[in-house]
DNA sequence: ACCCTACATTGATTCAGATCAATTTTAGGA
DNA sequence: TCCTAAAATTGATCTGAATCAATGTAGGGT
């Protein structure tokens, strides 16, 4: 597995936080099974997860995509529930929050790149509700690919090819809308000729400029 | 002003601290003045702000509010254009988020408390997210008045007294609806008994479970 | 105590996106 | 290669909140 350590600890910490945490493999679709007592953080060390907040009545909101390498906060206390899933086969690695803090207090460059990370999330959150907020469908379905090319785009002269690794769903529950929905703005974007697609998770974002600004950017 | 330091900080980190902000009154309705070159990490010392991030067409969304001894990060390098406005006459210590974060990496436990507080703006976030893409109306003021009962409501046996610091407009840019909205959800929430208000701030809670239950709340 | 202006409420109408209802396409397995 | 179930697309209709339009009210200033 790519492992968490090189990246943001060095020294005696890195082996206390190996004994925190089981490497697990979760295949696509199952959740990461963890203690609802308390809060986790978990670093996806290969593959791809979705953070699903649930709410009365079945109502599901995807809050956050997380690619290898990052690390996500899973919190328990909250007024919705939530849980991690697997959109692709995935390795993990899931700490109890509180040890994993514990352990950083004493690890100031550890703690210093947790809290970096926290607030990539933090500031990524609050870009997704003002598109929750405020933006009509067609702007957050541009802003989800300008973003999503950002994390996961491979770059070309111009243009951007993106592998989307959830379905339409997915995106569907991470903006806020429908499949149908979702469905009919891609259309609508593929015949305005600012993307292309191909089978069903292949888009080509043919003028990243021009989608930022469909997408309210400013 | 209530200062920064005796609660999150001892010692020399203190003094370098106090270098890099100078105090700031902030009178109500007035935007912090921030470098827009850099990220800030804001102080509220007193009073109350709202961090608000305009999309294009003058479409508002405030992200959150904070209160008095609470922090705020506010990026400059998003999507959309953050400012943070002052609803009453607030005092305020603005702080380079670099220069913050350079002094606290040599201040594990600041730095922790950071940590923790960006935690929690994370998951207020994540649950404002989920209230935005997923919920009514009336469920999105219900979430509104239990969360901010928790922040500032002055608890009685079996209600909680809130004195609201923000008009209608700022709950409709905070739940991603327009007053006239607010309003009639107000209106409902009054007329099912579950509320009474007086004047313009005044709001009693009169069953907390029955709102949060309204509220989707798992 | 009285204005006067912002703010809030209430009502009528419109519209973007949800919902309902068929197709059509995709990609994995026999 | 064909077959099939799941996923995606497209179309018709419905609905909750936005918008447009008055009217009512609170509370600061004189």
């Amino acid at each position: 597995m790519c492992c968490f350590e090189p990246s943001v600890s060095t020294g005696s910490g890195a082996n206390r936080l190996r004994g925190l945490a089981q490497p697990m493999d979760i295949r696509q679709g199952r959740t990461v099974p963890i203690d609802p007592a308390k809060d986790f953080l978990v670093f996806v060390g290969s593959g791809t997860t979705k953070l699903i907040a649930s709410a009365s009545g079945g109502r599901e909101q995807i809050v956050a995509f997380h690619f290898s390498g990052e690390l996500v906060s899973v919190p328990v206390n909250a007024w919705h529930s939530y849980r991690l899933s697997a959109l692709v086969q995935t390795e993990v690695l899931a700490f109890p929050a509180e040890d994993f803090l514990g352990i950083a207090v004493s690890e100031p460059v550890l703690q210093a790149e947790l809290l970096r990370r926290t607030m990539t999330a933090l500031h990524r959150c609050r870009d997704k509700a003002v598109g929750l907020g405020r933006k009509n469908a067609q702007e957050r379905l541009a802003s989800f690919l300008v973003g999503m090319a950002d994390r996961i785009g491979i770059a070309e002269e111009g243009s951007c090819t993106l592998e989307l690794p959830m379905s339409r769903r997915d995106i569907g529950d991470s903006l806020g809308l429908t499949i149908e929905t979702v469905s009919r703005q891609f259309s609508e974007l593929r015949m305005t000729g600012l993307i292309e697609t191909s089978g069903r998770s292949r888009v080509l974002l043919r003028d990243i400029p021009a989608l930022a600004e469909r997408a309210g950017h400013v």
